[in-house]
DNA sequence: GCCGTTTTCGGCCCGACTGTTTTCAGTCG
């Protein structure tokens, strides 16, 4: 990182996160060690751009686990680029220590040993030790440790690869139907960041109740997928399926299972939190109950959990400790936009670009889903992979949409397009071809790799376009595919409020885009967000459970979401006054 | 290093499993 690189909140999170590394490996207080950590994490969830605010004087907001110190670090890094005490703790600690830890089985006490007695920093000196064992001759090291290390080295074993929620699924799903049928085996929920709906998932948490004589770790550990055992006991195991999915299954007791699935839940933020409440009130929780002294006051279920703190029962998706817990306690807790809420869909394609179904099969699949209106929005002509349409072929399908309104019972088709934004904020087709249309859905499908500054401006330039809608997958990722491209949402999100436009929150679980940091600024803003599918098919409208999941993480109430209101209301929003 | 219905010091969430140990440290979630 130099003076000349953009700086932004991630970037001192890292850095927070490399001090924390480091200051660990160094036998630091680990209560020091886990303030940096909170607060990387708290940076990492604050939705503005916190160099941004500092750089046009403003004063740095009160982030959770921030104080002065840090504040001051913050500072330093925004100014410089720098930070002098990662620096002088680089100066005592070899920087490649901090990557060490990543091997599973070594924490910062090991490799802070392999270091200080054989000299190791670097992953090929600690394979070349593991191989003339000299690992096993470290006190607290042994045969198994040696071997364990050796072979994570030699895999280069990518322990940070995270699962897409909709991919995770794919196996969540029939290993859960798999363990129900166990005998002695009652219930099996599958909690941690899936359950809180995280856009990706690093591995999977599965809650079991069982009788005591149920066969479940066993034959869990006797799954078809599971490639390796990594540990098992009697309440916990852990095992790698072929995938590289990491799965962890837990069994507790009924009278636990609230607070069992409180814990595995989440997130360690939210956990931590909730903890400490309990604490203040003289109350202990772990994940077999709530306890006063020795007696079990509540676990049962997690609203028992909650009432136990005082609080209203919290929606996994909001346990982030990002404030939920003031709202909790204040009453003012969102009441969370559902999939049931939704009337229509405003992004879908049909065969006429690079849809594979038809445009009435299309509007019958939205009509069976129970939607009311759907907007039918092509590529446009630019986009020639996808057979974008001309304003030509633009009119014929309007023309095509006439027809179907007439005959259709119970759905609506609004005429739309996807266009694209040009290099020069320039739209793809003519004002007076976009101004036949009900709405102008508009995107970024090229030049991904423009300054921050030119993206921005050439997406604030298609906005002021007397006909533009809404923005399609705002920043263009691509989930473990595709960074975001370097744009200025909150500069967007404030053009959308003056323009009376919107945001997608694009529901395809491979971009879920907006995030759930940008759905809470968009809602701050008032401007409305719209989930869309972007269904190429049929069976795509299920994209928008994902979206619900991905719009719920970020606080939005069903007034918050466009496509949640009727179809006049609706025409009223489209029809854009400024 | 943060934080306060135990306020400016003295706390800081809690338990399971493994490996290397003979009672526990380290790691992980």
């Amino acid at each position: 990182m130099s003076v000349h690189t953009p700086i932004h909140n991630e970037d001192i999170a890292a850095v927070f996160d490399e001090i924390a590394d480091l200051l660990e490996i160094g036998d630091e207080n680990p209560f020091r060690v886990r303030a940096y950590r909170n607060a990387a994490l708290s940076l990492r969830s604050f939705g503005q751009d916190i160099p941004t605010l500092l750089k046009q004087g403003e004063a740095l907001p009160k982030l959770p686990g921030i104080g002065k110190e840090l504040e001051t670090k913050i500072r330093e890094i925004v100014e410089t680029g720098r930070s002098t005490a990662l620096d002088e703790l680089h100066r005592q600690i070899p920087a490649g220590l901090a990557a060490l830890t990543r091997i599973p089985g070594l924490g910062p006490r090991r490799v802070h040993a392999l270091h200080r007695h054989l000299g190791i920093e670097t992953l090929d000196q600690l394979r070349e030790a593991a191989e003339q064992g000299r690992i096993r001759t470290l006190p607290g090291f042994g045969a198994k440790t040696e071997a364990r290390v050796l072979e994570a080295v030699r895999a280069r074993l990518d322990t940070g690869r995270r699962f897409r929620l909709a991919t995770a699924m794919q196996y969540a799903e029939p290993l859960t139907k798999y363990l129900q049928q166990i005998p002695g085996v009652s219930q099996v929920v599958v909690a941690g960041s899936y359950r809180r709906r995280m856009e990706t998932v690093g591995d999977l948490d599965l809650l079991a109740t069982a009788a005591a004589k149920s066969p479940i770790m066993e034959r869990f550990a006797a799954y078809g997928e599971v490639q390796e055992v990594l540990s098992q006991g009697p309440t916990r195991s852990t095992v790698i399926l072929r995938s590289g999915l990491q799965v962890d299954l837990r069994v507790v007791p009924k009278a636990s299972f609230g607070a069992a699935l409180h814990y595995f839940t989440g997130s360690k933020a939210h956990s931590i939190a909730i903890r400490r409440l309990a604490q203040r009130r003289g109350l202990k929780i772990n994940e077999y109950g709530v306890f006063r002294g020795e007696k079990r006051i509540a676990g049962k279920t997690e609203e028992e959990v909650y009432r136990a703190v005082g609080l209203p029962c919290i929606p996994p998706e909001l346990r982030e400790d990002r404030g939920e817990i003031t709202a909790a306690r204040a009453g003012r807790l969102p009441a969370l936009v559902e999939l049931a809420h939704l009337r229509g869909d405003l992004h879908v394609h049909t065969k006429a670009s690079d849809g594979q179904h038809t445009l009435r099969e299309m509007a019958l699949a939205a009509r069976d889903l129970g939607l009311e209106y759907l907007a039918i929005t092509e590529h446009s002509q630019r986009l020639t992979v996808a057979r974008g349409l001309d304003a030509e072929r633009l009119t014929r399908q309007m023309e095509e949409i006439d027809r179907l309104n007439e005959e259709l019972d119970g759905i609506t088709l609004l005429k739309g397009i996807e266009v694209d934004i040009l290099e020069d904020g320039r739209l793809d087709l003519p004002d007076k071809v976009l101004g036949r249309l009900d709405l102008v859905v508009a995107s970024v499908h090229s030049h991904f790799g423009l300054s921050r500054e030119r993206q921005t401006e050439r997406v604030l330039r298609a906005m002021d376009r007397p006909h533009f809608t809404l923005l399609a997958h705002p920043t263009g990722r691509l989930l473990e595919e595709r960074e975001p491209y370097d744009i200025d949402l909150e500069r967007i999100i404030r053009r959308a409020r003056e323009r009376g436009c919107f945001l997608e929150l694009n529901a395809n679980p491979r971009r879920l885009d907006i995030t759930d940091i940008y759905c809470q600024m968009a809602k701050a803003e008032g401007v409305l967000v719209s989930i869309n599918s972007d269904a190429h098919r049929t069976t795509d409208f299920h994209n928008l459970h994902f979206g619900i999941g991905q719009a719920r993480r970020g606080w939005l109430e069903p007034a918050n979401v466009l496509n949640t209101r009727p179809l006049q209301e609706l025409r009223e929003l489209l029809r854009r006054t400024m």
